[in-house]
DNA sequence: AAGTTAGCCAACCGCCACCGC
DNA sequence: TGCGGTGGCGGTTGGCTAACT
């Protein structure tokens, strides 16, 4: 760990990383089966590989494991993938349990790329319209140049509020929102990604402020006041509870 | 043909639980 | 009982490559 790494630092030793060598790989398979896929830091020593532990097992159990399927998931393993997400969540290494061959990393991996994609896209196709207060709100603008607002639920983005809608809206207008698709629709730590694009929305949506173009309109969700303001970052957006 | 962007995936990082001393 | 070492897990990053402009 930190910790490895540094006891191997103090041992005078430089741990590789980055990566395999097939070299690496055959040592390692040839450890393994001397000494077992347990004793990870034991088989890293032991072998003489220059890894650490944690190095050596990643590289075993995603990569050089006996009986590893590696190419296309298949369409049952994908639906297999489906309905365990739905069920147990980001458990990827139980998942992956249920699917002989298949790493946890690999079922990650698909999932994000693909699976969330199409479940991004799905969520689009059939977006209803509908407002629901208890939960945060976001602007998006879709290819359609439709603009409207997704709801957040803690798993997904859901499509609520069409805002070309005026009349039915508690939102303001003002300005045009450009180009935005997606934008929050990202795995990354929701948070963490949200205030990246606050940032981002503001400087942009600024910079078209001071142009005081024609043809644009700002939209404000519910929540929003003077007193408490989307740049601000205050309450409720960030407040998940 | 060259530069840029997007997709994919291997590998790393940080946290946590477990175990033995 | 507390502490350090280790393994397991999920999240994230970075590099390679294919597709696009």
């Amino acid at each position: 760990m930190a910790n490895e790494t540094t006891a191997a630092a103090m041992r005078g030793e430089s741990m590789r990383k980055g990566p395999w060598h097939e070299d690496e790989d055959e040592r390692l398979i040839t450890f393994v089966k001397i000494l077992g896929s347990r004793r990870w830091d034991y088989v890293a020593r032991i072998s003489g590989l220059k890894r650490s532990g944690k190095s050596c097992r990643l590289r075993w159990v995603n990569y050089l494991r006996p009986n590893l399927k590696h190419g296309r998931i298949s369409a049952e393993e994908e639906t297999i993938i489906l309905k365990l997400h739905e069920k147990w969540g980001n458990k990827w290494s139980m998942i992956a349990r249920r699917l002989p061959g298949r790493t946890d990393n690999e079922i990650k991996n698909y999932w994000r790329t693909y699976i969330r994609k199409k479940a991004v896209i799905q969520d689009h196709e059939n977006f209803r319209f509908g407002e629901d207060n208890d939960k945060q709100i976001f602007l998006f603008q879709g290819d359609d140049s439709n603009s409207y607002f997704e709801t957040y639920n803690g798993d997904n983005y859901n499509p609520c509020v069409n805002i070309s809608d005026t009349k039915n809206s508690s939102y303001a207008s003002a300005a045009v929102v450009s180009d935005f698709d997606l934008i929050v629709t990202s795995t990354s730590p929701y948070e963490t990604r949200l205030s990246d694009w606050i940032s981002e929305f503001q400087s942009e949506i600024k910079s078209e402020e001071e142009l005081n173009t024609t043809n644009s309109c700002y939209c404000y969700p519910t929540w929003f006041s003077e007193e408490n303001d989307l740049w601000g970052c205050s309450d409720t957006l960030w407040n998940m509870e």
